[in-house]
DNA sequence: ATGGTTGTGAGACAA
């Protein structure tokens, strides 16, 4: 019998523009079946739909000029189910383009065991704010969007299908995800409200991928530009793949593409990717 | 506390 095998992969970008070949490339030698993009920092009309439509993606983007923006890209039918959270509607006037969700078509498949097979899959592209200064407004929306985030997870964990929420959440859950834990302590991205909030999430109803396939490892998905973060490895592991128990299940591997962040003129994150088998 | 770098879009702001 023949499993379905289905790749997908988080990647905040920080500019399409500024990334294209850099994910063209990705799309190229990886084949994901789904693409997860943040920080696309364009409008929608501004998005380089022919270049993903040639590679066999089919693409729905949720933009906005300069900043943020975030897009799902699927070899598979798509129907996008969420533009922005229910509790943080986008707001033209003070546009934050930091949610997308769609369901994901299966094709259909032999039912040759007890089990009913899967005929859809639901996935998030998740740009969390960074919350700039702790005690700040940005902070502040920070602790809403993760609350409006958790409360949507809520009901997303009750669907009988598998869902897998990626993206960059700017926060490092433990101090094995970042290079100096005493140091960063009570900082943008390593602050116990964060953190409390982040496990909110996962207690709703999602396992932490990559963490889950590698329980002692350190490995970090950004770096900062400035100070030679690469250089010296001075990471924090913030973006996740983010799954139910029935993705977590069909979960074989799990892979953060550091390379990626070696590149000449690369993001300052890097790709983080899962495998699904059903 | 500050600075370091990259991106957008053409100067300050976000990260």
């Amino acid at each position: 019998m023949s499993l379905q095998r289905l790749t997908l992969t988080t990647w905040n970008v920080n500019s399409i523009k500024a990334r294209l070949s850099h994910t063209v490339e990705y799309a190229k030698n990886h084949h994901p079946d789904i693409l997860l993009l943040q920080e696309i920092k364009c409008p929608d009309e501004n998005f380089p739909l022919m270049e993903f439509e040639d590679l066999g993606y089919n693409c729905l983007i949720h933009g906005q000029k300069s900043y943020n923006g975030v897009a799902i890209l699927s070899k598979l039918p798509m129907e996008e189910t969420a533009r922005g959270l229910p509790q943080l509607p986008f707001d033209e006037t003070a546009p934050q383009a930091r949610y997308l969700e769609a369901e994901i078509s299966l094709p259909p498949q032999k039912q040759t065991e007890k089990a009913p097979p899967i005929g859809a899959l639901r996935v998030a592209s998740i740009y969390l704010p960074n919350g700039g200064e702790i005690d700040s407004d940005k902070f502040r929306y920070k602790m809403q969007f993760f609350d409006a985030l958790k409360n949507h997870a809520e009901d997303l964990a009750k669907l009988d299908i598998p869902v897998a929420l990626g993206g960059d959440y700017n926060v490092a859950p433990a101090d094995i995800d970042v290079h100096d834990p005493k140091g960063l302590r009570g900082t943008t991205c390593f602050h116990p409200e964060e953190q409390k909030r982040f496990r909110r999430i996962l207690n709703s109803g999602f396992a932490d991928a990559w963490r889950v396939q590698h329980p002692e490892e350190q490995s970090f998905s950004w770096w900062d530009y400035r100070g030679g973060g690469w250089q010296h490895n001075k990471g924090l592991r913030i973006d996740f793949m983010l799954c139910n128990a029935m993705a977590m299940d069909a979960c074989h591997e799990t892979v953060i593409h550091a390379d990626e962040r070696g590149r000449e003129k690369a993001s300052d994150h890097a790709p983080v990717s899962i495998t699904l088998e059903f």
